[in-house]
Formats: C-alpha cells, sequence, structure tokens
RNA sequence: GCCGGCUUAGCUCAGAUGGUAGAGCACCUGAUUUGUAAUCAGGGGGCCACGGGUUCGAAUCCUGUAGCCGGCACCA
C-alpha cells in the first residue's frame, strides 16, 4: 500500500494525497478559483512550480497575484524567457545566454547571429509583438530533468556556445533542469516558472532599450546585446511604473542644471564642471553647513597640495595599482619660442612627474606625521573640501553624478586601536544627523576584504569586527557585502533612498590599518615606545558635485529654502510700486535672505510662470495695494494661492524658512 | 575602455530621394501698466560637432576623431 502523503496549508489543515500529486492537485482540490489563480507554491518554504510533485510530506503555501513580490519574480522571470524564444523565433540563429528578473523587469543577453547587425532600438517593437504572440498562445512552461552531457550535446549541436561552455561548468552534483515553452522551443534554467505563458499580461510588458553587455560580466569576453524590458502583473502596473520612469527623467540633474542655470559641462573639460552663481550658491551653503557639522564634531580643517612628486604615491600605493586613473603632470618648464609665443614642451627621459591628487589621504599623512603625536593627543581628526582629480574611463561618465574632477567632505581620524569603535560610532551619528537634515532615509552596508587587498588577515578580522561592533552598539541593522571593500580597508557604505525610491550610495567610513604603516605614521604611546595609529578614512556628502546632482533629483528641483540659490523675489504688478518692490527686497536683504526684484514691463501671469519654472520657493507680489498698505502676496512655489500679510510677518516666514536645519 | 545610438540657433526640435537651412521658446527694439503659470508687433542670430573623402554640388552619402545619451566594465 502506498504511503499517502501529507501536506500542511498556512490555515493550519492537512491534506493526504498520494505520492506523485502536486501543488497544482491540492489548489484544484481547494477549489476551481484558486485552481485558476495559483501561479506557483512554496513548498517548505521554497518557491516551486505548480506541476512539480511532492517529494514528501510538506508545508505548502499556494502563489497567487496577491503574494506580488513572488509573482513579479516569476512573472519577470518567464517574460526574459518569452524575450528569447521571441528573439530566436524572429532571427533563427541568435545565440541566447541568460535572462534574470531586474527591479522592475527583466533582461536577457543574446548574440545576434552573424548574417546581421546586434540588435537595436528599431527591433523592439517587432520582438515585442512577438512575444504576445507566445503569451497569447498560452504554452504551457514543463520542467524536466536533463543530464549534463544531453544538455552540452544540445547546445554544442545548436550552435549555442556560450550556453555550452556554462553547462559544461554547471556542477555535476545538482539536479539540471530546463523548462519547455510548448513543445518546440526550451532553455536551461532553475526555475522556477509559471505553469503556462499565458499567466503573463500580453499588455503589462514593455521593451525598454538595447545595450551592449559582456559575456559573464568581464570585458576580455564577447559583447552581447542586453535587451531591456520591464514587466508588471497587469497593464495598470506597467502604467504606473512608465509614469515613474517619466518622473524621474522630468528631475534629471541635468535637465534641472540647465534650466535652473547651475551649471554646465563642456568639451574642453568633459568630467569637470563649470558652476554657475546659482549653483555655486548651493555648493556653498552646503559647505558652510559641513563645516559647522565637522567643527562641532572635533574635526580640525586642513589644506593640502593638488600635486605631489609621483614618489609619494608609489608609496602610497596608489600609483601602483591606480596609476591610469591618475593625471600624471611632468615637472618641466616648456620652452617658449620668444617671436611666435608658442611653446612646446618636450619631456625629457629623466624629468621628474608629479600627478593630481586623486584622494587627499597621504597628503593628510603627511600633516600627521608633521612632529611627535602622543597618544594624549588623539583622536586627531583632519577634515578637507579636497578637491580631487581622476581620469576615469570615458564611458563611465555622467553629469554630475560621475566627473573627473570632484570635492570631498573628506576627513581622515587617526587614533588608537581602543578608539576605533567609538570613533565609528561618532561617526555614525553624525552621518545620521546630516542625513535626516535633508530629508533622506536610508540603508547602511558592510563591504568585506576583496580578493586583492593590502593587510594581514588578522588585520582585516579586526578591522571588519570593528565596524560590526560600532553599528551594534549604535543599534543599527546592516547588511554585508563580500569582496566589496576598498584595497586597505573594510568599509561602511551609507546608500539614500530619494523622493522616488532610488537609492544612491554615498557616505562612507573605512578603518585602514594599511595606509598608516606604508608611510610609516606613528604616535607615542604611555609606554614610551612607538605605536601604529589606525586611521578612519570618512566622507558623509562624497563628493559636493554627486551630492547637489542627488539633491536636484531628490527635490525635483524645489530646493528647500535654505539651499535655494534665490529664496524669494519680489514681483511688480504696475511700476508704480517699482520703489516699494525695491524697498521690501532691501529689508529682506539685511536680514540676510538672498532676494531678487522683477519689476520688468510684464504681465503678473507672465512673472509668476516664469518663477514658479525656475523654483523659486516664495514670490513676494506687490502692486498698489499692497505698496499703500505695507503689505506683502506671498505665493509659495506649489500653492495655488496667495496670502497677502504685513512685510513683517513675511520676512519672519521667511528669515525662518531659510534657517538652515543645524542653525534651526 | 567596450556595444549601440545621437550631435542642426542659447534651449527644444523640423529639415524623404544630395541643389549651401526652418519653427517655437529665449534674446534685442517698440507698443502695452497689466492682480497670480506665456500681451502684441518687428528684428538680430547658424563653419549644420570637428577633420578627410565621393560629387558639378554635401546638414544629407562614405570615413576618421571628439563629446554626449543608454547600458556594460571600472569606481581608491
Amino acid at each position: 500500500m502506498t504511503k499517502l502523503l501529507k501536506i500542511s496549508l498556512p490555515d493550519g489543515s492537512v491534506r493526504e494525497v498520494p505520492q506523485g500529486s502536486t501543488p497544482a492537485d491540492i489548489a484544484a482540490a481547494i477549489g476551481p478559483g484558486l485552481a485558476k489563480a495559483a501561479l506557483a507554491a512554496r513548498v517548505n518554504g521554497e518557491l516551486r512550480d505548480l506541476g512539480r510533485p511532492f517529494e514528501g510530506d510538506a508545508e505548502l503555501a499556494l502563489v497567487t497575484s496577491r503574494d506580488e513580490a513572488d509573482a513579479l519574480e516569476l512573472a519577470r522571470h518567464d517574460y526574459a524567457h518569452v524575450l528569447a524564444e521571441a528573439v530566436q523565433a524572429l532571427w533563427p540563429g541568435t545565440q541566447i545566454t541568460f535572462g534574470p528578473a531586474t527591479d522592475d523587469g527583466f533582461y536577457y543577453d543574446v548574440k545576434a547571429p552573424e548574417s546581421r547587425e546586434p540588435f537595436g532600438m528599431d527591433d523592439l517593437p517587432a520582438i515585442e509583438e512577438k512575444m504576445r504572440e507566445i503569451i497569447r498562445a498560452d504554452k504551457p512552461l514543463r520542467r524536466e530533468v536533463w543530464s549534463r552531457e544531453d544538455l552540452i550535446a544540445k547546445w554544442e549541436a545548436e550552435g549555442e556556445v556560450f550556453k555550452a561552455e556554462w553547462a559544461k561548468e554547471l556542477p555535476g552534483t545538482e539536479e539540471l533542469t530546463v523548462y519547455w515553452s510548448g513543445n518546440d522551443w526550451l532553455d536551461m534554467c532553475r526555475g522556477p516558472h509559471l505553469p503556462s505563458t499565458g499567466k503573463l499580461d500580453p499588455d503589462a510588458f514593455k521593451l525598454m532599450r538595447t545595450a551592449g553587455a559582456y559575456w559573464r560580466g568581464d570585458q576580455n569576453n564577447a559583447q552581447l546585446t542586453r535587451i531591456y524590458g520591464t514587466g508588471w502583473l497587469n497593464k495598470k502596473q506597467l502604467q504606473a511604473h512608465l509614469t515613474r520612469f517619466e518622473e524621474a527623467a522630468k528631475r534629471d540633474h541635468r535637465k534641472l542644471g540647465r534650466e535652473m542655470d547651475l551649471f554646465h559641462l563642456q568639451e574642453e573639460a568633459h568630467g569637470s564642471v563649470f558652476w554657475h552663481p546659482k549653483g555655486y550658491r548651493i555648493w556653498r551653503e552646503l559647505e558652510a553647513y559641513m563645516r559647522r557639522k565637522m567643527d562641532g564634531a572635533g574635526y580640525r580643517e586642513i589644506k593640502t597640495p593638488q600635486l605631489m612628486d609621483v614618489r609619494q604615491w608609489t608609496q602610497s600605493g596608489h600609483w601602483g595599482k591606480y596609476a591610469q586613473n591618475m593625471f600624471a603632470v611632468p615637472d618641466i618648464v616648456p620652452d617658449v619660442d620668444e617671436e611666435s609665443g608658442v611653446a612646446s614642451p618636450k619631456v625629457a627621459d629623466d624629468a621628474a612627474w608629479m600627478a593630481i591628487k586623486p584622494m587627499n589621504c597621504p597628503a593628510h599623512v603627511m600633516v600627521f606625521k608633521q612632529g611627535i603625536t602622543s597618544y594624549r593627543d588623539l583622536p586627531i581628526r583632519l577634515g578637507e573640501m579636497g578637491c580631487c582629480h581622476r581620469n576615469e574611463p570615458h564611458g563611465a561618465l555622467h553629469g554630475l553624478m560621475r566627473v573627473r574632477q570632484f570635492t570631498q567632505d573628506d576627513a581622515h581620524i587617526f587614533c588608537t586601536e581602543g578608539q576605533v569603535v567609538s570613533e565609528v560610532q561618532a561617526f555614525i551619528a553624525l552621518a545620521d544627523s546630516v542625513y535626516r537634515d535633508f530629508g533622506f532615509t536610508y540603508d547602511i552596508k558592510l563591504a568585506l576584504r576583496p580578493e586583492k587587498r593590502f593587510g594581514s588577515d588578522a588585520d582585516w578580522d579586526k578591522a571588519e569586527q570593528e565596524l560590526r561592533d560600532a553599528l551594534t552598539a549604535n543599534g543599527l541593522e546592516w547588511e554585508e557585502l563580500p569582496g566589496e571593500g576598498a584595497f586597505y580597508a573594510p568599509k561602511l557604505e551609507w546608500h539614500l533612498t530619494d523622493a522616488i525610491g532610488r537609492t544612491w550610495q554615498v557616505g562612507t567610513i573605512q578603518s585602514d590599518r594599511v595606509l598608516p604603516e606604508r608611510l610609516d605614521a606613528h604616535y607615542i604611546g604611555e609606554d614610551g615606545e612607538k605605536h601604529r595609529p589606525v586611521m578612519l578614512h570618512r566622507a558623509i556628502f562624497g563628493s559636493y558635485e554627486r551630492f547637489i546632482g542627488i539633491l536636484i533629483e531628490h527635490f525635483a528641483g524645489k530646493l528647500p529654502a535654505w539651499l535655494a540659490p534665490v529664496q524669494a523675489v519680489v514681483a511688480t504688478i504696475v511700476s508704480d510700486a517699482d520703489p516699494y518692490a525695491e524697498d521690501v527686497a532691501a529689508q529682506l536683504r539685511a536680514v540676510g535672505i538672498r532676494v531678487e526684484t522683477d519689476t520688468r514691463n510684464e504681465k503678473i501671469n507672465y512673472k509668476v510662470r516664469e518663477h514658479s519654472l525656475a523654483k523659486v520657493p516664495h514670490l513676494l507680489v506687490v502692486g498698489k495695494r499692497e505698496a499703500e498698505e505695507g503689505t506683502v502676496a506671498v505665493r509659495t512655489l506649489g500653492a495655488e494661492h496667495q496670502k497677502v500679510m504685513p512685510l513683517a510677518e513675511a520676512i519672519a516666514m521667511l528669515r525662518s524658512e531659510g534657517t538652515p536645519p543645524d542653525l534651526a
């Protein structure tokens, strides 16, 4: 007699079913509605196909579209498969590789057949149409276990060199599976999948773009075409996503930077920013804010050279590791032809080379090393608004977010072994207070030792544990990222979440025992002997350029009043009010409010529109009435109506709103 | 750096099939003195990214370079 399997359901009930039963059978037994709605199953917590038989007694939870995270993951994975099937149906000879789900959809990396060019945007509509066909055909997705040899043979027979390569490396110990789409197409895949392509909504996905991607993420390998799509459970979700996508485009800092006249970039200095008066005003406010924060936290600000002899960078290890990303400058005087004024620099073979600093650390160690430091002086916290240059790969440059010249809110804390945890704790608190002031929430990640690194394992163990201890002491949770640390130190990273849910890595603290060693920094301990200090590298904004870019996108250009380049505009309705407008502006200026007047001969509608688009927080409209009564009509950005108030009240309001959060 | 795309006035963009450029906004001038998101009229403005080639003739075709855009790789 065959033994019945006991399947327990989330409601606590237990069903007994014969061997070979599947979650789909249970769903059908419960009711036809559930049978139709079921997309997959969680069997003992593991997400599985509906049609995959139980292997023993189990806890079962059926997954429907109400289990959104699971349902989306399944749908996106299936969209990816359908995408690959569609591309191969349209262009036989296309090689397929991988196609995972992403945060908002899916992609598949493919290689176009030799007979045609790589796929491009123009191909997307045809592929989408073919995908819809496959979805409407409601092809069953069937799991099958294959031997490794059969898989390799299949891929080799079909000229799928990437798939064959991968199959050869799959561990022999694991059960290898394929999924059929109907009876005519299959892909090697761990699964799980929906029961059939018809469970996908043909109107809930959209192919977004194509891009190059390397096979297995290695730039020495073949370049494939990655086809990106966004995929959802229904059309409404897709629409909502596309709207969000447009929203993100509207707040693009490159676009707003031009519209708001904050900065520009140009070919002659690509990757370096030309800050305009309004953009630099934001910078100055941020810098003043950060100085107050750092002064208050016991940092002392220094300024160190832009150019240092390459010897210094060799000693620190940066020249060896990053020379290709550094700007090197020969220490020479170019010949100048007196007549023509033409300079012709020649670099002698024995010329001394200098390099523009790509970071501030070695220079800070040099400052630390001046004189003799006692343990009584520690910790020493040296801060610098350090302007650095890195010759980034050209394809990496992106507006303010990735530049070749940037200024960090940098600092290095030199401390004893025993002070590390409390210094990290203090920094965690400082960073928190800053991010709160800007209205960001964040997640903290701990990046652990990379494969290529300096320093002993014992030191790495200690350094990583100190960071964990500091987080624990501050009652915080974190995620660990193996292999992501810097070559000299593990790091904590602050990942901010902005107003539309995107994340940005900004702040960091790294506990470094390598650089003090390499540059021979020491202090005199209680015992009168020389000791190595630990060096904590840390930044909160990261770089001013990038942080301003993030702020622009976070606030969609509508910066809080304390950061707004122009905090108020006094606009006149009739020219009779001009003298009063100037008087109002003068009074505002006298209390430190950044104000402009607009007395142009234009309609008030025109002025309101223009200053609203310029994202000026407050518009003070004055006409005959206000001039006579000593009032202003205040129109706040985003509001549909205005409020008439006595000038004194308006000044008080603007002063309070324009006060930086740390001074409020 | 790699793959694909793009580059026309300050900005956003039109300019099949080759015949040396156009709109809106912005700017300037004039009129208008206006009550909360575009007043009207006139005017000026372009080495069509840059270099080479094909052609009687190139913004249009070919080619090289640069920058930008979307990714990839990189990110001390």
